[in-house]
DNA sequence: TAGGCGCCTATACCAAAGTATAGTTTCGCC
DNA sequence: GGCGAAACTATACTTTGGTATAGGCGCCTA
């Protein structure tokens, strides 16, 4: 019977989702609460097929927490899943060797036939997901940021002034501001508050 | 046997949810993944014990949805629900004649508990709720905003400048400065892009 | 009914943001 | 050595954002 090890913060999604899976299928599922929580449990004695880890939880810090539970655990399979998270930390996340991403907006039915995808060993990845309008952005805009651009960018997301950002990168303001406007160009956006909420949005900072 | 509706825009924490509830216990549970589907429901030939809502969906606006759903069906028990909403949005619900506020750390069984609770006719508010740490600000601050200077807020949540926001909600650009102007003062920022990173740390849009 | 509050408008002013153009330096690369 | 790209600076300008002050209107409540 294959063993699974659900882990996310919120009680109520994680329990329900794991009784369902106990119920329509043969599977064995252990919860955690944490990544801490299920890294311990997944040292003890016994082992585990798949690990599906919540991308927002204590302890994940974005992909680091999948980096680290790979590296501890090569072996056993791991799948992200998230309710937020766009097509790009999902592309990162399979990058980075997850075996599956997992949306909270799949069908419960969807979910186990990507379980026993992932268990056969392939990597799933819903392939109508993040054709959304909302984060229409290509995406790949922020590669096209040179270095100079992207400091600015991370200092506009803390709210700060071009005064400000000049003082703390040790240029003069006017340079700033071409670097905001070259920002706002190449993101495609109209104002500085739009950049900053699309950079967040992506997570980028 | 009680017959309850679930709106969530995520298939997955919706489905299981309601598979749990009727399973574990004796309850008719109905799906719904936006409010208008939600609504379109209730105004069909099924009467409904208790509605639950997300926070985070479809035509839900904050609390605007949840007045809407009020004053269509005043008879129905209303019940909020979400996995990010801190105790402010979760005493605005209440406030605003919710029967309860249900977030998602909530275990299994207590949502069942909560749930037969707000069937018996009386309010449910996890206690413990909202005690966090992460979000540094009061927080309560935002319950300190009047009406249009939170539609307003919202606005500068989607980078829009004073004059287009001037333009959506009807009224001068002067008008929108004011508001603008209160808004920063009572968030304590000192610029919209602040008050739009703020007002998004703390999911209310 | 007088005051307070939320909401709207108005005028006016100054600071900050954003645009446009032009020129210098540095550095890696063919 | 010549070329292009990135970074920086400068001057000059327009638009937007934010502050200050003052007044009108509707609503509620002491």
């Amino acid at each position: 019977m294959p063993n699974i090890l659900i882990a996310d913060d919120h009680d109520l999604v994680r329990d329900t989702i794991a009784a369902y899976l106990e119920t329509v299928e043969d599977f064995r599922v252990q919860k955690a609460a944490s990544l801490d929580e299920a890294l311990t449990k997944m040292a003890g004695l016994e082992s585990f097929d798949l690990l599906i880890l919540d991308y927002n939880m204590p302890g994940m810090n974005g992909l680091a927490g999948l980096n680290r539970a790979r590296a501890e655990f090569p072996v056993t399979k791991l799948a992200l899943m998230s309710g937020v998270a766009n097509r790009d930390v999902a592309n990162s996340a399979l990058a980075n060797g997850a075996h599956g991403f997992i949306p909270k907006s799949l069908t419960a039915v969807s979910l186990v036939n990507a379980i026993k995808f992932i268990l056969s060993g392939e990597r799933y990845f819903p392939f109508d997901f993040g054709a959304d309008d909302a984060g229409a952005k290509p995406s790949g805009v922020f590669a096209t940021l040179s270095g100079r651009e992207m400091e600015t960018l991370e200092q506009l997301c803390i709210g700060l002034s071009n005064k400000e950002i000049a003082r703390t990168l040790g240029v003069q303001e006017v340079t700033v501001k071409l670097h905001v406007k070259n920002v706002l160009a190449k993101l495609g956006v109209s104002n500085r508050t739009q950049a900053a909420l699309l950079a967040k949005e992506h997570q980028l900072f």
